[in-house]
RNA sequence: GGCCCGUUCGUCUAGGGGUUAGGACGCCAGGUUUUCAUCCUGGUAACAGGGGUUCGAUUCCCCUACGGGCUACCA
């Protein structure tokens, strides 16, 4: 590859961005860096209906969120720009207008109650309506008509639209990176409006004229882009332009196989699909992702390193994709496998980046300590899939049992324990190097001599220190809560527990 | 309906003319932790079907079935 690569990730502002998206982005943004290429964004806002504000930030927040930033796109200084379609009207105007000087594209009037009618009827009678070669002489536009009815018709300023002459008998052979050769009859394509009456361009022209203006020198994208190739195909032939590298990303599937990934899923089934909150629905961020799991997860759904590595960092995946590796087939989402990556990641946390989600709980000065909170990490870290579960597996760090696990004190807290407990503060009481590996050995020891066996002592001990069977080893919770917490909560339950 | 793309364990996938078809998630069992979780070990489970080509097809070709995408003055 001599030619420098510049790829661009193209959404449009008509919502925020899904991880379908974010995936598409992600790709495109590996392939850039692997092969020091330029990332640029452009923003596809050529549909004033649908466009919805805000959207326009959140992608850039979302892609800074994933550590995926472009390069290139609205609000940097380079060359290409503007990177905003709607700021790119009069250059559309002026390649549409070669089109139609070349015979390529053609002006049409028909209005949309006439098309409908056609497509009805043509579905009543089980066939299909395609404006094309076919019929386009029996429709009202600049090839059926006089150029003097043309010119009358524009004068009196008549809607129309711009429409692509595609040819009626040639074979297309496509090239796709991932899937190979893709064929296709043109006689079988239609004439896609290339402008529409409100002056703007349609996606098909806006992207060609984009692409080839930008440089851009691959074109990777979804695959529900894949019929339309062939007429972007024609578009840079009728250009005249060397056309891009294209290569199709599969598509990501609901969890059940049922058609692509949608927003109706991720409510059903209780996950994101957003990487940031929008309105009500909660984003991967706030969910308790980490952006490194997120795009560790996305990569592997339609790619695969080959060997038996799963975990990888950005900068992992950005030496080692490949197009080639990409596959053909759409991948099924599964959350679950989200959530084990997501415990990948966590392990991988610092402790101190940690130290927020318990500092949250506003709690008092010794317990907030960040060496203290540290400490509780190291010990809790591996149990949690989220950092937000942190807490409910370290509250008694920071306050002694409220209640006693019911079933827990039935089944441990038989009519000898208080006595047995009693005598463990004693011994407790007598340790001045409150270490977990002292208290092990001191405890351990006592209990041997006392011909007492482990299942007396140590669950109603732990049932007296945390408040039920959960947690770390009892004696690492013990060192950390220290002396004088433990001594104290075993007093506490031996007032409360039954005598 | 038409056109296009696809099809290996339940899921994500490796592999590729001769393999005990490998890994991960999930699930199950055992071990560790005298707890729960983690972790470790093991187990469960797949080449959609039919024709070719071939000494030999999961792998190559064709057909069928199934799945998906597109079929807008949306991207």
């Amino acid at each position: 590859m001599t030619e420098k690569v510049r790829v661009r990730f193209a959404p449009s502002p008509t919502g925020p961005l899904h991880i379908g998206g974010v995936r598409t982005a992600l790709f495109n943004y590996l392939f850039a860096r692997k092969h020091k290429g330029t990332f640029v964004l452009r923003i596809e806002d050529t549909d004033q209906n649908r466009y919805v504000p805000g959207t326009e930030a959140y992608i850039k927040e979302a892609l800074l969120w994933c550590g995926i930033p472009y390069d290139e796109g609205p609000d940097t200084p380079f060359t290409y720009g503007p990177y905003r379609q709607s700021e790119r009207k009069t250059i559309y105007q002026k390649y549409v207008q070669i089109l139609l000087d070349s015979g390529h594209a053609y002006y049409a009037f028909d209005t949309t109650e006439t098309l409908d009618f056609h497509r009805k009827d043509h579905e009543a009678k089980g066939k299909t309506f395609i404006y094309n070669w076919h019929n386009r002489l029996k429709l009202t536009n600049s090839l059926s008509l006089s150029p003097q009815q043309v010119q009358e018709k524009l004068a009196a300023k008549e809607d129309y639209v711009i429409r692509f002459k595609s040819p009626m008998n040639t074979t297309l052979i496509l090239k796709d990176a991932i899937r190979g050769e893709i064929t296709i009859e043109s006689a079988l394509l239609d004439d896609k409006i290339l402008f529409k009456s409100d002056g703007m361009p349609t996606y098909h022209l806006a992207n060609v004229v984009d692409d080839h203006l930008m440089e851009i020198s691959h074109v990777i994208r979804g695959e529900e882009w894949l019929p339309s190739l062939a007429l972007h195909h024609l578009l840079y032939d009728a250009f005249g332009w060397k056309k891009p590298v294209f290569a199709h990303l599969p598509l990501i599937l609901k969890p059940t196989g049922q058609g692509k990934l949608s927003k109706r899923d991720s409510e059903k089934g209780g996950f994101p699909i957003f990487p940031l909150t929008w309105n009500t629905a909660k984003g991967y961020r706030e969910a308790g992702y980490f952006p490194e799991a997120v795009i560790n997860f996305l990569a592997f759904l339609g790619w695969n390193p080959g060997t038996e590595q799963e975990v990888f960092s950005l900068a992992d995946l950005v030496e080692t994709f490949s197009l080639e590796r990409v596959h053909k087939s759409g991948a099924r989402f599964d959350p679950e496998k989200t959530k084990w990556y997501n415990h990948k990641w966590l392990q991988q946390q610092p402790n101190s980046t940690l130290i927020p989600y318990l500092k949250e709980k506003n709690l008092p000065k010794p317990l907030s300590d960040d060496a203290y909170l540290e400490q509780v990490i190291s010990l809790i870290k591996e149990r949690a899939n989220f950092p937000q579960e942190l807490w409910g597996l370290g509250d008694y760090f920071f306050h002694p049992p409220k209640t006693y696990l019911e079933k827990a004190v039935q089944k441990h807290w038989k009519e000898d324990t208080p006595e047995i407990i009693h005598r463990v503060s004693l011994q407790l009481k007598e340790i001045n190097d409150f270490s977990s590996t002292i208290l092990a050995t001191t405890i351990k020891s006592w209990i041997q001599k006392a011909s007492l066996s482990f299942g007396k002592v140590m669950p109603p001990l732990r049932l007296v220190i945390v408040g039920e069977l959960k947690g770390p080893d009892l004696f690492a919770i013990m060192e950390t809560l220290g002396k004088k917490e433990c001594i104290s909560r075993i007093t506490t339950a031996l007032d409360t527990l039954p005598k």
